[in-house]
DNA sequence: AGCACGCCGACT
DNA sequence: GTCGGCGTGCTC
């Protein structure tokens, strides 16, 4: 009888075998319900043999393999793979990680054999509106129904304990009916013509085009640089129809905030809405099902979505585009630490598939790989409609104690409200001030369970931790010395726009931070107002600086820029240089010239002066030469061994044990000492990391396979992250 | 991760 | 004398 190789979602680096009585080669990837110490699991077959190394007493029979549902292909099983050995992270972990949720429940019903449901002429004119909204379940069962052309009954069962109970009410009043479960192997259809485009391109858009469309076929990583408003995007929307046309399938990777209803708008709209799935993280579990299913049966002919997309099964898949390809939100920060721009080349590559990274501001390690003659690069230097904005530096040194805002900015922004356009103030902290400081003693409001200071946030009259979310209120006197002069120290959005309020009388005022959009529906509302022209001056964090286009913004100020420059982390620049081109993109549109003024006390900053010359390739080229000579990433690879745990003795002791079992292994590895990270405790748990460096990939991963074994222990929580971006 | 087995303090 | 603390070790 032959034995299954199955990976199961535990966190240790072993496959386990079980026997099945027909097993053969073609089950290699399929689901499979297995009985697990006194508990049944689901898993996934790895491989299939004659042979087991497990004595044969001990081995157990598999309970039932899922021959119905779409196998996980080959595809990503090597992806799977290749993450096990590049991160350093058990196999089952990973493959049951990147699988819809809904496929890991052993209940009998979600894995029972092939039935397959779909509407009825008279189940496709039904009108939702028809049906009560209250009536949830009803709505999201035809909804489904209507997003792919058959539904299973695992499909069917992820939408909610009594959807089977819906479906058969709903094949009573002719709306359902039964029919023949599709074929998991067989691909879907493929003839599709994409609505012909006339967008019509610009030259440097033409070029980019036809560069990537020569390559389809083959792997070839092209990055697609880009300044904001240059048409990156409909770039990727005719590389998409020419791979689709020639019968593929496309994966479009966004970063988080990026899949926004207007995005997918586009995509649906270029492409017709039953060809395209969107997968992000607010899906319910029964929809991403039903989205990944019709992906992995090839019916679904793009996919768009953020990370986890990037393991998404797709039998025809032709081409990769993954847009803002420096965006941190790509790696995964927690379980398994992942890149998705780095598997999205991995993929590329071992599928002899064409990728597009397009940004303004790629990542270093994308440049230098055009240095290296590794990426094929594709610039868009012209802005549509109009001039980039001009960029000045205004030098905040000579301010008077207290004022933060420039006459200079001040100025720009009342020209801007006389002129009936926008402005919006830019400022990367939320809350009112991001201390309370005893003005006689020097004492500030401490988090009592991180490593960090206390924001003070006004409206809500309360001292809140960015880290854990404690909160607490305002003491009335001193703390250390019962002096009453407790005041706010340094800016957040919240006070910002107070003083914006006094300052520009009958200016309307909107802030567009995590507090003001918590509510649902928050920010598009918000959203609306600024883009009807319902608002004069915006005051905001991160999250206005990406996507978002607003024509009647002309004017954007910037304040604190300088918080980053001084941080011991030497991404800080990068990141930095990114998120001001980004913030000074949302300056003027078409026939509005704009302008970005960045205040800073370090005016002589060479990161400046790029600025101003709005010169990516310049401060790229410097901020290489730097790492190259200080030998940072990219031209050394690393790993950091992070810790945590409420004993802070225990974190770095075991650091400590482990730097030690790390020397003894005598790789070519530079092992430094065990440190706390920039916040040493969060939420009441202490952190230590332990950086390890190589000058060559393979010693490397040489050294972490030798050194984990070493690592094994439940009495710190720890983690390895590979090619780590934050410390 | 679960879940057992396994040796030392306060309770029916 | 037992119930239970979570330390160590295994799950095919």
């Amino acid at each position: 009888m032959p034995f299954l190789q199955v990976a199961l979602d535990v966190p240790v680096d072993t496959l386990f075998d079980y026997r099945y009585p027909d097993a053969g080669e073609d089950d290699v990837g399929r689901l499979v319900v297995v009985p697990f110490g006194r508990a049944h699991r689901v898993g996934v077959v790895t491989g299939v043999s004659d042979t087991t190394l497990i004595e044969s007493n001990r081995v157990r029979q598999a309970t039932r393999i899922a021959r119905h549902l779409p196998r996980v292909p080959a595809e990503i099983l090597d992806l799977a793979r290749f993450c096990h050995r590049y991160y350093h992270h058990p196999l089952g972990e990973i493959l049951l990680g990147v699988l819809p949720t809904a496929l890991r429940r052993t209940d009998a019903t979600a894995l029972t054999p092939g039935r397959a449901f779909r509407l009825t002429a008279a189940g496709l004119g039904v009108d939702l509106q028809a049906v009560p909204a209250r009536a949830t379940l009803q709505r999201r069962l035809l909804e489904s129904l209507r997003d792919a052309p058959t539904l299973g009954v695992p499909e069917i069962n992820a939408l909610g304990s009594s959807a089977m109970r819906v479906l058969r009410v709903f094949m009573h009043s002719g709306w359902v009916e039964e029919t023949v479960p599709p074929d998991p192997a067989a691909p879907g259809e493929v003839a599709f013509a994409p609505n012909a485009s006339s967008h019509a391109l610009n030259p440097e858009q033409s070029q980019a085009v036809a560069a990537v469309v020569d390559t389809l076929g083959r792997f070839e990583t092209h990055l697609l640089q880009g300044v904001t408003g240059s048409g990156k995007t409909e770039v990727y929307l005719q590389v998409i129809a020419e791979a689709v046309a020639r019968g593929g399938q496309a994966l479009l990777l966004v970063p988080e905030i990026n899949l926004t209803p207007q995005l997918q708008a586009r995509v649906d709209d270029r492409f017709g809405a039953d060809r395209v799935v969107a997968l992000h993280s607010g899906l319910a579990e029964g929809e991403r099902l039903v989205r990944w299913t019709k992906a992995a049966r090839g019916e679904a002919t793009i996919v768009v979505g953020t990370r986890l997309a990037v393991f998404t099964p797709m039998p025809r898949l032709a081409l990769i585009v993954v847009d803002e390809e420096h965006d941190a939100s790509y790696k995964q920060q927690e379980g398994l630490r992942y890149h998705a721009r780095d598997l999205a080349i991995v993929r590329g590559r071992d599928r002899g598939v064409p990728l597009v990274l397009g940004s303004a501001t790629p990542s270093l390690e994308s440049v230098r790989q055009v240095d290296a003659g590794r990426y094929r690069p594709a610039y868009l230097r012209t802005r549509a409609g109009g001039a980039a904005p001009s960029v000045r530096v205004i030098d905040t040194r000579a301010l008077p104690p207290g004022e933060w805002l420039h006459p200079a900015s001040a100025q720009a922004i009342s020209g801007a409200i006389d002129r009936g356009e926008q402005s919006l103030v830019f400022i990367n902290r939320r809350g009112y001030a991001p201390t309370l400081l005893c003005h006689h003693c020097g004492w500030v409001a401490p988090c009592h369970r991180c490593s960090a200071r206390l924001t003070y946030h006004h409206g809500a009259r309360r001292l809140r931790c960015h880290h854990c979310g404690h909160e607490a209120l305002p003491p009335r006197a001193c703390p250390s010395c019962g002096s009453q002069d407790l005041r706010p120290l340094g800016q957040g959005t919240e006070r910002v726009e107070e003083h914006l309020v006094a300052r520009f009388p009958g200016a309307r005022i909107a802030r567009v931070d995590r507090d003001t959009t918590r509510r649902k529906d928050a920010f598009a509302q918000l959203r609306d107002r600024i883009e009807s022209g319902d608002i004069d001056l915006l005051v905001g964090t991160q999250m206005l600086a990406k996507g978002h286009d607003f024509p009647r913004l002309t004017r954007v100020v910037v304040i604190g820029a300088d918080q980053g420059l001084f941080s011991p982390d030497y991404r800080a620049e990068e990141r930095l240089f990114a998120l001001l081109l980004q913030v000074a993109g949302r300056a003027g549109r078409a026939s509005l010239a704009g302008e970005v003024l960045v205040q800073t006390g370090a005016p002589e900053h060479p990161l400046y002066a790029a600025l101003v010359a709005q010169n990516f390739d310049r401060f790229a080229r410097e901020q290489l030469e730097m790492r190259r000579a200080a030998g940072f990433p990219p031209y050394v690879h690393q790993a950091l061994l992070r810790a945590e745990a409420t004993d802070e003795l225990a974190v770095f002791e075991y650091l400590r044990q482990a730097a030690t079992a790390g020397r003894d292994l005598g790789e070519d590895v530079l092992l430094f000492d065990p440190v706390p990270p920039l916040v040493a405790r969060v939420a009441g748990r202490w952190r230590g990391q332990l950086l390890v460096q190589a000058s060559a990939r393979p010693a490397l991963h040489r050294f972490l396979d030798a050194w984990w074994p070493a690592l094994q222990t439940p009495r710190v929580r720890w983690s390895l992250d590979v090619d780590p971006l934050d410390f």
